[in-house]
DNA sequence: CGAAATCTTGAGTATAATCAAAAACGGTGG
DNA sequence: CCACCGTTTTTGATTATACTCAAGATTTCG
């Protein structure tokens, strides 16, 4: 159990220039406590009743829907400054199970400690409410991948999202990031086999556009990875021009 | 341009018990304009910026957004009580387009009043905020459905969940609904091509568990749906236990 | 009543799934 | 450091689900 500072770790949660001086300092007094979890280390299940949520630190964390049998979506991606299960605030039951993708550093930090901050600083509240607006914002443009591209579109597409993410928190330099998921993560992900994921990457590969080995990603031709995967980055709502950029 | 009362008709977005008289008051006092609005009438589109967001009093809405060429994806469907495009309120630039399915009523209810009242009372920004984190189960549950399901299992979940969501809202008995979409609509809401879609209800017509006539759907055997579409209404985080039973 | 939209059906095709098995890789303990 | 074992990646062959194209039937709406 420690105390400590939140501010610098969740620059990129906040649009942390709209916000006084007495409220950063109000984030960053938010009791937290902190965690090493190892990979494949569930957070939290679906059907659970957590009373705090996670900030992610360092590491990459993915939320899952097990359906049926034997079967699972991944829904999302979470990167370090991002708050995977903060909807656990305001809903009581979990939907989805959170897990580590590798060895995370994380922050739990209590929901009544959240509320208590929301209810003296509305505008703490506003900026934890958008990170969670874009998150839905996020599920929206996976649904439309899921349901209208082609696997290898939709392959292209998730790779750009991930390089953008990364890059507008400062982990990628929009080119070449850490990628630590297997084939299997990967399909589950986009609605694939893993059989199918294999044979998309091996042609994203020979087209020379992407190299992929040692859980690292790096694009080549980032343009052209952009148009066939239809990538418009409006919906990850960044407010840096950090955008895009070729 | 009307000012009224709107406390009843966010009755379902907000857990109405759990607020005061004064912050009830508040949220009735909200300012609003209501409109009447024709069928497939784009409220606001992709890439515009508004400066209100619409409550649903009376009728279905859609939410779309525009892939390449000529494709769409239906992204969500909405119900009197809905508040589809509350999360304009904290993102700027809209990322889907917001369209008529039928005839509706709506209230506009501009952005800063909204902030203002939230500013005022917390517990009321808790309560919009809530029902934005719905919004995003849903689309997580979208995501899971399109990317797992069978096209057949995908249908019978989404009948499911329409009809959990209006009996909700009172607008059903949990068997019958209105359910005014095209085929189009539905193939573009489940990722399916109308062709297909066409063979998907027949077949559920054929094995007689639904009808689908003139605009409204009737589940004849509701188990056997649910079983199908392996659906579980736990996502809709509905507090009242008015979400299943048979 | 007529035109347009929607629904329905048939036929052929393509994308992606499944099944099966070999090759490569990565981590661990001897 | 290397051998081994489990996991992951890769490839082949076959099948199935769902798409496309095309055209006729039916419904809806002005």
């Amino acid at each position: 159990m420690a105390t400590t500072n939140l501010e610098s770790l969740v620059r990129k949660m906040i649009s942390i220039n709209t916000l006084s001086d007495e409220e950063r300092a109000a984030l960053g007094g938010l009791p937290v406590t902190i965690a090493n979890l190892g990979v494949q280390h569930d957070i939290v299940r679906e059907g659970d009743r957590p009373v705090r949520s996670c900030l992610l630190l360092e590491g990459y964390l993915f939320t899952s829907k097990h359906i049926g049998e034997g079967r699972r979506q991944i829904t999302s991606l979470y990167v370090a400054g991002d708050i995977p299960d903060l909807q656990s605030v305001h809903l009581e039951v979990m939907d989805m199970t959170l897990t580590t993708l590798k060895p995370c550093r994380v922050a739990f930090i209590q929901h009544e400690a959240i509320k208590a901050v929301c209810m003296d600083y509305p505008r703490l509240a506003f900026a934890f409410w958008r990170s969670t607006l874009i998150d839905a914002a996020i599920y929206r443009e996976w649904v439309a991948n899921i349901g209208q591209r082609s696997a290898l579109s939709r392959t292209a597409h998730l790779m750009c999202e991930i390089l953008a993410r990364l890059r507008a928190v400062g982990l990628s330099d929009g080119r070449s990031c850490e990628l630590p998921t297997t084939q299997t993560e990967l399909a589950d992900a986009l609605g694939l086999s893993v059989v199918h994921m294999q044979r998309v990457l091996k042609e994203l590969r020979s087209a020379q556009l992407i190299e992929l080995r040692g859980k690292r990603l790096t694009v080549l031709k980032l343009r052209e990875l952009q148009e066939i995967g239809d990538f418009d980055p409006t919906y990850l709502h960044l407010r840096e021009r950090a955008a895009l950029a070729a």
